[in-house]
DNA sequence: CTCACGCCCTGCGCGC
DNA sequence: TGCGCGCAGGGCGTGA
């Protein structure tokens, strides 16, 4: 389910409401993708100080230490007053209950993780799954020169590059097709085919629909909400995701399915060149 | 380094 | 209606 923007709408649905919040109780339910790393009974009287995102991971900052969420494939989260949270269900995995509301991670496939850190990202813990991210895609520091090295040093195919997360984070497999899609270029191209010209609209196409989702509220494929319940907005249809043998928006062409990791990729065959 | 693959786990939609 | 299959938005570890 989420990306990069469902991950951010996700973060702003529900930082302001729990920062300052002192925690009271935290209970895990089946195991998730790694194991927590300490009793999480240790957490209680810690203070939640703020929420901020690295890639597809939500940093929360603790009085002490510091908790990285994971959502991975299914996973989303809740922020609701204790009273008339209803009781955990079975795909309900770790609840962080505090002074201002329960905190609440709901993971089916359960390849999210929550994972303590006790000495914030300098922990090895953190170092280890943050340490190779790329770059921000929304942040200022993704600049157009460093994007365009990053893809002159590597000959795999651009949909790869993008989906590995070392160059720049974040974009997921929906993502980099539209990506692509909107930027007219090949998902097949080696990434060093790509010369300054199209590496800067591929540039400008990232940080366009990124942001443009982020700001509909994330992406509402099949069933993204907030921290909330509150659904994205619908207006950001996807142009070829998911969208095989239908015709391409641009130019009527049927669009086309490929594997390439094992994981598809939709494009247009006309509209996007090698 | 890159790549292909397996794996973690559950749910859904499809064809039969 | 029920069953088996393939597939799913992520990412790590292994081995070639």
């Amino acid at each position: 389910m989420p990306e990069l923007p469902e991950v951010e709408v996700t973060r702003r649905s529900f930082a302001p409401s729990i920062a300052g919040a002192r925690i009271l109780s935290a209970h895990l339910g089946k195991p998730l993708r790694w194991p927590l790393g300490l009793a999480p009974q240790a957490l209680v009287g810690r203070r939640v100080l703020a929420v901020r995102r690295r890639g597809k991971y939500l940093l929360v900052d603790l009085s002490e230490g510091l908790l990285l969420l994971h959502l991975g494939m299914s996973g989303s989260l809740r922020f609701a007053p204790a009273e008339g949270l209803p009781a955990a269900g079975p795909h309900d995995h770790f609840d962080l209950v505090t002074t201002q509301g329960v905190l609440r991670l709901h993971d089916p496939r359960r390849f999210g993780a929550v994972v303590y850190a006790p000495q914030g990202e300098e922990d090895p813990v953190a170092r280890k799954l943050l340490g190779k991210l790329g770059m921000e895609p929304l942040e200022e520091s993704f600049a157009p020169a460093a994007f365009y090295q990053g893809l002159q040093a590597s000959r795999t195919p651009i949909k790869l590059l993008l989906l590995g997360g070392k160059l720049v984070v974040g974009v997921g497999n929906i993502y980099a097709s539209e990506v692509l899609f909107t930027a007219g270029i090949s998902p097949l191209a080696p990434a060093n085919s790509i010369g300054p010209r199209r590496a800067r609209r591929l540039y400008e196409a990232i940080r366009s629909v990124l942001a443009a989702a982020v700001e509909q509220g994330g992406t509402t494929l099949k069933d993204f909400s907030n921290a909330y319940g509150m659904p994205g907005h619908f207006q950001l249809q996807a142009q070829v995701y998911d969208r095989e043998g239908l015709p391409c928006t641009r130019c009527a062409a049927p669009l086309r399915r490929v594997l390439q990791g094992q994981r598809s990729t939709f494009y247009c065959s006309y509209c996007q060149k090698l």
